[in-house]
DNA sequence: GAATTTTATGAGATATATGTCAATTAATCG
DNA sequence: CGATTAATTGACATATATCTCATAAAATTC
């Protein structure tokens, strides 16, 4: 049990069957960043919970409900930070290329919840169109101020979120530095059609070193009543 | 069996332990393609095969022994047929364009094999190295002609690739359409900093249909003798 | 066509995963 | 505290995978 086990943090203060739970989804988002979706058993999560097989199956069909339960919730906290950490942004440029470098910050911040959102993003297709979500937005506002001069349609996106999630996946292996971010950012602003000076500039100003953390005590994770 | 196992087909001429070899590799990447390497088991490719639970032993030590000749050796293939592919395109920027799009057509015409392509580059970090070993070159020399404007190093020739392979898995999973090759390719030159005029009539230019195969009758695949 | 070598077989020993459930322990309530 | 409800347990039945090996079948040699 480390400070990283924001689900059971979160659940501190809840009944005896949310902070089991929780345990759970920390001990999942442990397995499955070690070994991946495939490779995790039932019985590394239950071992690293430090709970008994059985236990599991009181909260969890099996393991995809589990893996579903712990994806959606990274992906939505992930979500609610980079919200958080872009308001007051509002330049288009800045704002594509500020969420790229948040999240590889908040995602190399606890690499296990990078692994876990990578791995789930991988899977659930329609999690990383939640992830995405605010993109598009941004990207056609962009092309409005006459910033971007490609087409905004689903295959850039896809193509561009792809750059952004593998670098991730190389920034979590080591195979890509503190600078990739930044560096990315450069890229896909070009890709964008901006100015290599101005991707330059914007990729690599500095960020002012927001708190990226994930959320605390949301409400009610279960159906119980007080315990 | 079907007329898309190459293995087979190469080994037709060979003695019988290649032959069963042969049948087993290429079960091996239909299950592959089909389950992914972790989900895969090799009683699967041994039913696959028609043959023996035993006779897979006799061949490969276990699925990661049979994984990475299949990976092996369908990336050598890949880059074969890229390579002959190329012959007369000189222009860096052509070269490039030319690389990402054949590529795509040639997993996409094997659907199995760019599957499978597709799952040993992200496994094997040295395949991805062997497929893009040609790029290197060719972005340098472009960089030199004046054409690319951003430095050359392993992280510009990681995204580069990351862009191909994820259009790549996006087409095996009919996500993109036959123009995803394009549409990524001119992406890239905009990444290079390529003029969007030059990177549009590049990436959109006609390419005479070259016939994209898998090569024929190597030379021997195993120790024994003759038979 | 008999002897020898190569190749293939599948039953079985071992291991590990899943999901269930009767029994136990812990918590809460009156 | 005794009763009731909530939570947990781990043995077990079931299933599936791995890998071995004595034996059988097929191919080759002489």
């Amino acid at each position: 049990m480390t400070s990283l086990d924001l689900f059971t943090r979160e659940a501190r203060n809840l009944g005896k069957s949310a902070r089991t739970k929780a345990r759970l989804m920390d001990a999942a988002v442990s397995v499955f960043a070690r070994d991946g979706f495939e490779a995790a058993s039932v019985n590394e999560i239950t071992r690293a919970a430090e709970v008994a097989n059985g236990t599991f199956y009181v909260y969890f069909k099996d393991k995809d409900e589990i893996a579903t339960a712990v994806a959606y919730r990274i992906a939505h906290d992930v979500v609610q930070q980079l919200d958080d950490a872009m308001v007051g942004v509002s330049d288009a440029v800045e704002r594509v290329s500020c969420a790229t470098r948040r999240l590889l910050d908040l995602a190399t911040s606890t690499p296990q919840w990078g692994q876990a959102l990578f791995r789930a993003v991988w899977i659930y297709n329609d999690l990383r169109d939640s992830v995405v979500s605010y993109l598009r937005a941004d990207l056609e506002r962009g092309v409005a101020q006459g910033v971007f001069t490609v087409e905004i349609d689903d295959f850039l996106i896809s193509t561009f979120s792809a750059m952004t999630m593998s670098t991730l996946f190389r920034r979590l292996n080591g195979e890509a530095g503190p600078d990739a971010g930044s560096r990315v950012a450069q890229l896909q602003l070009h890709m964008l059609g901006v100015a290599p000076d101005v991707a330059k500039r914007v990729a690599f100003q500095a960020l002012d070193p927001i708190t990226l953390t994930m959320p605390v005590i949301p409400r009610e994770m279960d159906r119980s009543k007080k315990n």
